[in-house]
DNA sequence: ATTATGCTTCGGTCTTGGCCGAACGATTGA
DNA sequence: TCAATCGTTCGGCCAAGACCGAAGCATAAT
């Protein structure tokens, strides 16, 4: 039974402390460079070079060359949504008091985070929410939204670019993201990903320096008024 | 940040090739003595129960003590969905040809099995299918379902335990549970696991030795037709 | 009582693997 | 061409922890 292996190998290569701590890094969706990730672990490079390597071996990272400097991102949603399962998981532990659940309680990261490309917290949640409410979205199956025709005029209103979108055919158009500090479905996918660009592009929402904590600009709070009917 | 710290500390546990593979053996939903996963991971007992003992403190495993043996199970179903979603991972690496991906291709696994304590596998899908094609379930939500007044009747008639699957109010009673093999949801939870109960009381399916693999018996075969309208 | 079985704790061995210093290769800029 | 920066490979050090033998403590069977 090589179940077992597989399950083994991929949860160890998570379970060390200087590579969970460049997972983590790599949770905002964006790619990161070799000495960034390593010093964010606080490690040399050459350690991490080797780490880096195993998970890319692994599958569970991507490496891309760009001119003298290499980054790294995750290799895919997938990977992404196994990380946050794993991290539910450690924040129902029983220990009172733990302080290990203390990131759960962190009020900006509940408020707005990135899930690995699109938004999810309250505000998260408040999108997808007006969303549905308006008619634009409907659960499809269990696992995706399908956007509805008045669904689709909003987004161009709004300057979402869902062309390409549409284009990146690998991947799921509008998926349904279990959001754990709301527990409840946000939107991911190559639509969430445009929602959050647009956010980002038209100053709405501003992503922090080395966390997935992402602040909701005066603008964007009023963006959230005006277009989408919601006060967070 | 803790959260790297959490994250590190849960996936090294299941890191350990004999911790994953008592952890695999658990899949199945059931209790099995402390002896049982020591023989079945290939390790002395004494290792063992250190093993058992740290997953049990970081609550991945509950015990039970009943006469002079100890039963360990998995401690949630979340547990067993984290698990799934590692093993999903794991599946999906690029190496071509891999080892590692032969079990996601058992035929039987896929046929038939228990996720936890419920119904998977094709089987699984055909009856919640039936369920829902006849009106006795209906989505609720995202991730529930509501089971309808013709539902509770038909599962009356079944000799389903609703009372029982009710009466653990500490659990979801309907849960919509993603299929890996089938990439569909099946019905979990409380409702999920008291159907399954019955498919075994029936002699409609059994559990086979030292697997998740579940045989669905030819008495068990025509319940399908008779009862659900299925044919598999 | 005595023996057998299941499980655990303790102590010690040994392998695995994370880590860094040093050296090297590649790319960019002066 | 020379220097600076980023990344990698190599070699050796070292600690964490997986493992087992021996012993102890329950519970159950005779």
């Amino acid at each position: 039974m090589t179940t077992v292996n597989a399950l083994s190998e991929i949860a160890a290569l998570m379970g060390d402390p200087a590579r969970a701590s460049m997972l983590s890094l790599l949770m905002d969706g964006r790619a990161h460079t070799a000495s960034d990730l390593a010093h964010n672990a606080g490690i040399t490079a050459q350690t991490a070079s080797g780490h880096l390597a195993r998970m890319v071996e692994a599958n569970l990272l991507a490496a891309r060359a760009e001119g003298r400097n290499r980054f790294y991102r995750l290799a895919s949603a997938d990977v992404a949504h196994a990380i946050e399962s794993l991290m539910a998981l450690a924040g129902t532990r029983a220990a009172p008091a733990s302080k290990a659940a203390a990131w759960r309680r962190d009020p900006d990261l509940r408020f707005c985070r990135t899930c690995y490309d699109h938004l999810a917290g309250q505000v998260g949640i408040a999108v997808t929410d007006s969303l549905t409410q308006h008619g634009h979205l409907e659960p499809e199956g269990s696992r995706d939204w399908r956007l509805t025709h008045s669904g689709e005029l909003f987004c161009e209103r709004l300057g979402v670019d869902l062309d390409t979108a549409r284009r990146t055919s690998s991947r799921h158009f509008a998926r349904q993201c279990l959001d754990w500090s709301e527990r409840r479905p946000h939107i991911s996918g190559a639509l969430g990903a445009a929602i959050a660009d647009t956010f980002f592009k038209r100053g709405w929402a501003e992503r922090l320096r080395r966390s997935r904590t992402v602040r909701l600009t005066d603008s964007g709070r009023r963006a959230l008024g005006s277009h989408f009917g919601a006060t967070v």
